[in-house]
RNA sequence: GCGGGGAUGGCCCAGCCCGGUAAGGCGCUGGAUUGCUAAUCCAGUCCUCGAAAGAGGUCGGGGGUUCAAAUCCCCCUCCCCGCGCCA
């Protein structure tokens, strides 16, 4: 949420925003909103007027008793009050819930270095790693490669639960494992404090992260009680300092989520659909930062470079966009996707996101940091992605993909993996016992030529 | 699931039976005093409106009774303890 500050000061900044974004569609939003902030204020002044009369007769009447004297007439002049100040009350209230409901939808502020754009093609690349290289054999797709090893069961994950849900087996069980495992070490070694959240969220806590209309679409609720599976651990991490002040010298707290997610919208675009691309249930590995104002751009630009290290450590190439004005989410004022590359789709696609929300999470969660008893402002929230298991190892399939259709583990995961160096090796038919080595070094010849 | 106890300002806690300005302590901030520190004393310490003076609100949430509700009545939520069940 906006703060009210800029809405009656400066509306016009707001305005501009919504322009930047495109989003042209919310400006009555706005002139509502300041028609009704205007209307509210006058309301309770109004009634702050009536209940001043009715706090003052309410003491005569008081002092009139003690002191055994009949207040009967005071008593009738303050008969018809309650009704008043109920009836304003019930309009300043409504005035007030109106007011909430189009402040909650106007989204952040845009850093002044967003660059200007409608969709997904205006954004920018900032830079590239590694080379995307070009495949020399036709790669199988990584749902149709991961069945025929033996690693992941799409069908049987249907049959149980769904499409979007899958059986992984195997290596590739141990390899999201490993991921997580990797990334949690990765993070911990950069000061951050490992958190396994809660799955579920109250609706209340999740009300503070985000808005009523991403219950039904994307959303799992548990049936018969009040909490929602979480779609991030961004959710639980975000609400789990809600309404607290944070010692300012501890600041800033960075968090690393580890976590299952679960998401109803999976859509079904693109090449490779039923795979591990979207799927309804995947693992994480998230950053979350409460920060002060001051140093949230500098965090932002850290998050950012752990995550850049995470992908060179594997060794899959990558680049980096900054989402332009009119692609960049509600929340964030600046965002910068980490995008893999896909060998087998020929391009590079959304890997994991990174967002400064400035204050605008922390104000609706109201989460601020300070002193006690002393001054208090509301902090700075970031996530990035550190990894969604799921689509890394997409990633990991397509571009450590081998001939024999066996695929390379990165040599950072093996100690998470028992020393297992290649996933499939073990499911082929076992080579002789002399032809091992000769046979690995045929291979690789092949693939370079 | 059953029984019991709770929710009051940043924290602790009184007030509730019996309606009438939410007391006190801790912590913190500022000031006074002071070789330093400590102690002591004074003021402040939540939210809203207001340029300010000031006013209003706030006792888990929502209704109700009343001139007046932390207090009485009804409904709901959450937390804790015990029992039960259980990896």
């Amino acid at each position: 949420m906006l703060d009210m500050k800029i809405l009656r000061e400066r509306p016009e900044v707001i305005r501009e925003n919504l322009e930047r974004r495109g989003d042209i569609d919310r400006l009555p939003l706005l002139e509502n909103a300041v028609r009704w902030d205007r209307e509210w204020r006058e309301g309770v002044q109004d009634l702050d007027r009536l209940r001043h009369r009715r706090n003052v007769i309410t003491g005569e009447i008081r002092d009139l008793k003690s002191a055994g004297q009949d207040a009967g007439a005071k008593i009738r002049e303050a008969a018809d009050l309650p009704a008043q100040i109920k009836a304003l009350e019930t309009r300043v209230d409504e005035l007030q819930r109106s007011l909430r409901d189009a402040m909650l939808r106007l989204p952040n502020l845009l850093h002044e270095s967003v660059p200007k754009g409608a969709t997904e093609a205006d954004n920018i690349e900032v830079r590239r790693w590694g080379r995307a290289a070009v495949p020399r054999f036709e790669l199988k797709g990584h749902g149709e490669l991961a069945e025929g090893l033996g690693v992941a069961d799409f069908e049987r994950g249907r049959r149980a639960a769904g499409a979007g849900f899958v059986y992984l087996l195997g290596d590739l069980a141990r390899l999201d494992m490993a991921l997580l495992r990797f990334g949690v070490d990765f993070l911990v070694k950069r000061g951050f404090t490992p958190v396994l959240p809660p799955f579920v969220l109250r609706r209340s806590a999740y009300e503070g992260m985000v808005d009523l209309t991403a219950f039904r679409d994307v959303m799992y609720k548990v049936e018969g009680e009040d909490l929602y599976l979480i779609a991030t651990s961004e959710h639980p991490l975000g609400a789990m300092y809600m309404d607290e002040i944070l010692d300012v010298d501890r600041l800033p707290v960075r968090l690393c989520g580890a976590a299952t997610q679960f998401r109803k919208e999976i859509g079904a675009h693109g090449v490779d659909t039923k795979g591990l691309f979207r799927m309804h249930q995947f693992d994480k590995v998230e950053q979350f930062v409460f920060c002060r104002p001051e140093e949230s751009w500098a965090v932002h630009e850290e998050l950012q470079k752990n995550s850049e290290g995470f992908y060179r450590a594997l060794r899959i190439p990558y680049r980096v966009v900054i989402l332009c004005s009119g692609d960049t989410g509600k929340v964030a004022a600046k965002t910068y996707d980490l995008e893999a590359w896909f060998p087998r789709q020929n391009a590079y696609r959304e890997v994991g996101s990174n967002s400064n929300c400035t204050d605008y999470q922390a104000r609706r969660l109201n989460i601020r940091a300070g002193k006690i008893g002393g001054e208090k402002v509301l902090v700075h929230t970031l996530n990035n992605t550190l990894v969604a298991t799921s689509r890394c190892m997409v990633a990991i399939l397509e571009n450590f993909q081998r001939r024999d259709g066996t695929v390379d583990v990165p040599r950072v995961l093996r100690p998470y993996m028992g020393g297992v160096s290649r996933i499939g090796a073990a499911a082929r038919p076992k080579p002789k016992r002399k032809a091992p080595a000769r046979r690995r070094a045929s291979t690789r010849t092949r693939q370079r030529r």
